[in-house]
DNA sequence: ATGGGGCTGCTTTTT
DNA sequence: GCAGCCCCAT
C-alpha cells in the first residue's frame, strides 16, 4: 500500500468513526497538537467536539496525521481498513490497534471550565464516550484545578495545606476589620468597592507591592493599597485565601518555583480551556505558563458571548489568540443545531452592531420556524400576565413547564413574574439566583464552626461564631482578644486557651477556655466520626441547636436548612473515596446553586440572562427589554453597550423554537416608577423575522432610540446620587412640568428634591427614558 | 451585651 | 420594596 493510499483510507476510517460530526467539527477533532482556537457559536455542538477530540487523543493519538507504518501493515489489515471505511466492519478496537500512534495518556489531559456544572457535564460525557479510558482525565474549574495544586504545594509559600477558602462575604468582613484598624472610614470608601478593586488588581496579577507602586499619585488608591497590604497579611495569618488568591497564588507558585512548574508541565501536556472568552489576565497567564513548553493548548469560546467583563474577563484573550500563538489553527463552528433560522437571523442582526468581534454568522438547516414575537405591555404586571398566558398555552398544547424559561436582566425583576405565575395557578416554577442556600445565615454559621475546627487560625470565621449562640463573649472581649493575638503572633484560639494566664482577659477567661475546649473536643471528634455525626455533635455541644429550638417557627425552618446541609454532607461522604472535613469544606466553598439545576423536574425556569448561559429551552421569554433596564442604565460607554448587546445575543440564542421579547411602557422597580422606551436592541431585530403584538400605546412609548445616551460628565454628575422619597414642589421645578435638555431632549419632571444646594430631578425623557439629574448641572430649559 | 428601629443601598456574579 | 446593617437605647 502506498503512503498516499494509506493516508486516504485512514482518513475515511476516522471520518466514519466520527461520522456523527460535521466536517468542520471533525477538523477540530483531528487537530490535537499545537495551539488551536475553536470559535464555537451558540448551539454549535462545542461540548460534543471537545469530548470527541479527547476521545481521538486517547484512542487514536496522532493517527490522523501520522502515516508511518503504511508499508508494514500485517496481513489482512489493508482489507480490514477498506472494509471499515465502507462500513462492512465495526471492529473499532482493531482499527485502533492498526492506526493509533502516540496515544495521549488520560492523566496528561487537563480540561478547564468555568462552572462546576460545566465540569461535571464534561466529565460525564467523557465517561460515556470513553468509558474506563476516561479515568485520570482532569476536568475541573479553574478554581478547583488550582486548589488541587495548592493543597499539595502551598507550603513553599508559607501557608499550610488545610487553608480555608474565603467567600465574598468573609472577604468583606475582613476588609472592614482592616479598614477599622487603619482608621479609614467606610463612609468614604465602601468596603465592597475596596474588595472589588483588590479583586480586579489580583485578576490582572497585580500584587500588593506593585499596586502600591502604581498608586503614588492617587490618594484613594494609596488608601486602598494600605488596606490591600493589611488584608493580605491577615489572610496569611488566618491561613486563608480568597477566590482570586486561588489563581494568583498558583501562578506565583509556578513563577517562583521552576521545578514545580516543570512537574505540572510534564503532567498536563494537553490543556483544554472552555469558555475562553471569559478568562481574565491571570487565568491567561496560568494557561500560558502551563502550556508554553508543549504548546498544546486548545481553547474554545465565542467572543460574542463574553458577558463577564465586569468580573475581569478580557475579551482580548480570545481576540488576540492568533497573535500570541503564531502557529495557531483557527476553526469556526457556525452551524447551529439548536434554534430555528428566524431566531438565528435575529441574533445575527443584533450582534452585527458590535465592532470588536471576530465575526461569524450562525445558520441552521432546521428551517425558518416561527417568527420572534415582540410584545409591548403597559406595565410589568401585564407583561408578566402575557408571559404566563403563553406558558399555559404552550403547556395546553402538549409542552412541558420545563420547556419554558423567563430571562431578565436583573434578579429584582423576578418578583413580578413569580406573582403572575402564582396568580395563574402555575406552581411549577423555580427561581434561580437571588438568595442562595450557602448564603443563609445558619448555614454560614455551621460552616464557620466546621472551618474553625478544620483550621484553628481562621479568625474571620472564628469571629463569626465566637458569640453565636450568645455565650457572653461580647464585642469588647473579641477586640481585646484579637489585639492580643496579633501582638503575640498567635491564633485567637490559642490565646483563648491560655486566657487564664493573661491578666487582661481574666474577666472573660472562663468563657473563653470553655469555648476553646469545645472546639478542641470537636476537633478530636472530627478525626473519628463520620461527617454527618460530627455535625450532630457540633449542634449539640455548641448550643446552636438549643438556640434554634427556642426560636419557634423560624428556628425550625433554619434547622431544616441545616439538615439539608447535613444531607449534602452525607452525599459527599458517600461519593468520596476518602471523605474529609477539609475536602467537604473545599467542595462547598467552590459551589453555587445554579449547579443544582435539575433537568428532571418539570418547572418553568426563572433566571438572569447571565445564569442562562450554556442552557437552552424550547420557549424563551426575555422580559424588560427597555432602555435603562436592558441595556442597563449603568452602561453608558460604547464598550458597555457592546457587552449588553452580547448579553442580548446570549438571551436570544437560548431559544430553540419560540422566542418572545417584551417591554413595558411603565415599570415599578426598586420602589419607584419609571417610563422607559423600548430597548434599542428591539430596533435592531430584522423586520421580516418578527411579529409585533401587545397593548400599544403604552404611556410615552416611542421608537427605540439607537443613539448613545449620556456623556462622561453626566455620568459623574449622576453617580452617587440617591433618590429619597418623592418630595414636594420647589420654587424652580414642579412635578409634571415639561422641560428640555440639550442632550436627552424633552421630558416630564417626575420628582424634585433638594440636594446639597441643588435640585435633584427625576425626569422621564421621551426618547431615552427616566434619568436622575442635577438641575443646575444639566442647564434645563422650561418649555 | 443585647435587641429593636431606622437608614442605606441596589446590575449582572461562573468561583 | 425590601433586606441587611449600624447605631442607639436599654
Amino acid at each position: 500500500m502506498t503512503e498516499k493510499e494509506y493516508s486516504r483510507i485512514k482518513a475515511l476510517c476516522l471520518d466514519r468513526y466520527f461520522c456523527r460530526l460535521n466536517p468542520v467539527q471533525r477538523e477540530a477533532v483531528y487537530t490535537i497538537n499545537g495551539p488551536l482556537l475553536i470559535l464555537a457559536g451558540a448551539g454549535s455542538g462545542k461540548t460534543t467536539v471537545l469530548v470527541n477530540r479527547v476521545a481521538n487523543m486517547v484512542y487514536f493519538g496522532n493517527a490522523y496525521s501520522d502515516n508511518t507504518g503504511y508499508d508494514s501493515l500485517a496481513d489482512g489489515d489493508e482489507a480490514f481498513l477498506r472494509a471499515y471505511a465502507s462500513q462492512e466492519s465495526d471492529d473499532s478496537d482493531r482499527l485502533r490497534s492498526i492506526i493509533a500512534r502516540d496515544c495521549v495518556k488520560p492523566w496528561n489531559i487537563l480540561a478547564i471550565t468555568f462552572t462546576n456544572k460545566a465540569a461535571g457535564e464534561l466529565r460525564e460525557r467523557l465517561d460515556r464516550m470513553l468509558q474506563g479510558a476516561a479515568q485520570g482525565i482532569v476536568a475541573a474549574t479553574f478554581h478547583s484545578a488550582c486548589v488541587r495544586i495548592l493543597r499539595r504545594e502551598i507550603s513553599v509559600l508559607g501557608y499550610t495545606g488545610s487553608f480555608t477558602i474565603y467567600d465574598t462575604d468573609d472577604s468583606v468582613r475582613l476588609i472592614k476589620d482592616c479598614m477599622k484598624e487603619l482608621n479609614i472610614s467606610d463612609k468614604m470608601l465602601p468596603p465592597r468597592s475596596v474588595l472589588s478593586e483588590i479583586s480586579s488588581a489580583k485578576e490582572s496579577s497585580c500584587g500588593v507591592d506593585e499596586y502600591a507602586r502604581l498608586s503614588a499619585d492617587d490618594y484613594r488608591r494609596q488608601l486602598i493599597a494600605k488596606i490591600y497590604s493589611l488584608y493580605q497579611k491577615r489572610l496569611f495569618e488566618s491561613n486563608s485565601v480568597d477566590f482570586d488568591d486561588i489563581i494568583l497564588l498558583t501562578v506565583r507558585l509556578f513563577e517562583e518555583n521552576p521545578d514545580i512548574l516543570q512537574h505540572y508541565r510534564r503532567l498536563y501536556k494537553y490543556i483544554l480551556v472552555d469558555e475562553y472568552q471569559d478568562t481574565n489576565t491571570i487565568q491567561y497567564r496560568l494557561c500560558s505558563l502551563l502550556s508554553s513548553e508543549n504548546g498544546n493548548i486548545c481553547v474554545v469560546g465565542d467572543d460574542d458571548q463574553s458577558i463577564y467583563k465586569f468580573r475581569g474577563a478580557t475579551i482580548e484573550n480570545i481576540l488576540s489568540f492568533e497573535k500570541r500563538y503564531k502557529n495557531a489553527v483557527v476553526i469556526r463552528l457556525e452551524q447551529n443545531y439548536r434554534s430555528t433560522q428566524n431566531i438565528l437571523t435575529s441574533a445575527n442582526e443584533v450582534i452585527k452592531n458590535n465592532r470588536g468581534r471576530k465575526g461569524k454568522r450562525l445558520w441552521t438547516d432546521l428551517g425558518d420556524g416561527e417568527r420572534v414575537t415582540v410584545f409591548s405591555a403597559e406595565d410589568e404586571r401585564s407583561e408578566a400576565r402575557m408571559v404566563v398566558e403563553r406558558i399555559l398555552e404552550s403547556v395546553r398544547s402538549g409542552g412541558r413547564y420545563s420547556d419554558n424559561a423567563v430571562l431578565y436582566r436583573m434578579n429584582a425583576q423576578s418578583n413580578a413574574i413569580e406573582q403572575a405565575l402564582i396568580a395563574g395557578g402555575v406552581s411549577a416554577y423555580r427561581v434561580y439566583g437571588g438568595v442562595k442556600f450557602y448564603d443563609r445565615k445558619e448555614v454560614k454559621d455551621i460552616i464557620a464552626y466546621l472551618s474553625v475546627i478544620n483550621n484553628g487560625s481562621d479568625s474571620v470565621r472564628l469571629k463569626r461564631i465566637i458569640n453565636e449562640p450568645k455565650r457572653g463573649i461580647g464585642q469588647q472581649s473579641v477586640e481585646l482578644l484579637e489585639r492580643i493575638s496579633q501582638s503575640l503572633g498567635e491564633s485567637m484560639l490559642e490565646v483563648m486557651r491560655t486566657s487564664a494566664e493573661l491578666p487582661m482577659l481574666q474577666r472573660a477567661s472562663s468563657r473563653m477556655t470553655e469555648f476553646y475546649s469545645m472546639i478542641e473536643a470537636l476537633r478530636e471528634k472530627s478525626e473519628l466520626l463520620p461527617l454527618p455525626e460530627l455535625l450532630d455533635e457540633l449542634l449539640e455541644d455548641s448550643g446552636y441547636l438549643d438556640m434554634l429550638k427556642s426560636q419557634g417557627d423560624e428556628g425550625s425552618q433554619r434547622l431544616e436548612n441545616i439538615n439539608e446541609l447535613k444531607s449534602t454532607m452525607a452525599k459527599y461522604a458517600e461519593n468520596e473515596s476518602e471523605p474529609s472535613l477539609s475536602g467537604f469544606l473545599e467542595e462547598i466553598s467552590l459551589y453555587t446553586d445554579i449547579d443544582e439545576m435539575n433537568p428532571e423536574d418539570d418547572a418553568v425556569s426563572l433566571m438572569t440572562i447571565h445564569s442562562a448561559k450554556g442552557l437552552e429551552f424550547n420557549n424563551v421569554f426575555v422580559v424588560g427589554m427597555e432602555e435603562n433596564i436592558f441595556p442597563s442604565s449603568r452602561s453608558l460607554s460604547e464598550a458597555d453597550i457592546e457587552e449588553e448587546r452580547r448579553l442580548c445575543y446570549v438571551a436570544i440564542t437560548r431559544a430553540r423554537r419560540r422566542l418572545t421579547l417584551s417591554h413595558a411602557g411603565k415599570r415599578m422597580l426598586f420602589g419607584n416608577t419609571s417610563f422607559n422606551p423600548p430597548s434599542r436592541f428591539l430596533g435592531e431585530l430584522p423586520r421580516e423575522c418578527i411579529t409585533k403584538a401587545g397593548e400599544e400605546p403604552a404611556v410615552r412609548s416611542r421608537e427605540a432610540s439607537s443613539s448613545g445616551s449620556g456623556t462622561a460628565g453626566f455620568r459623574a454628575a449622576m453617580s452617587g446620587l440617591k433618590d429619597k422619597r418623592v418630595s414636594q414642589q420647589t420654587q424652580e421645578f414642579s412635578v409634571g412640568e415639561r422641560v428640555g435638555h440639550n442632550i436627552f431632549g424633552e421630558g416630564t419632571v417626575l420628582s424634585v428634591m433638594k440636594m446639597s444646594g441643588d435640585l435633584l430631578l427625576e425626569i422621564a425623557f421621551d426618547r431615552i427614558g427616566t434619568k436622575r439629574i442635577m438641575a443646575n448641572f444639566a442647564r434645563l430649559k422650561k418649555l
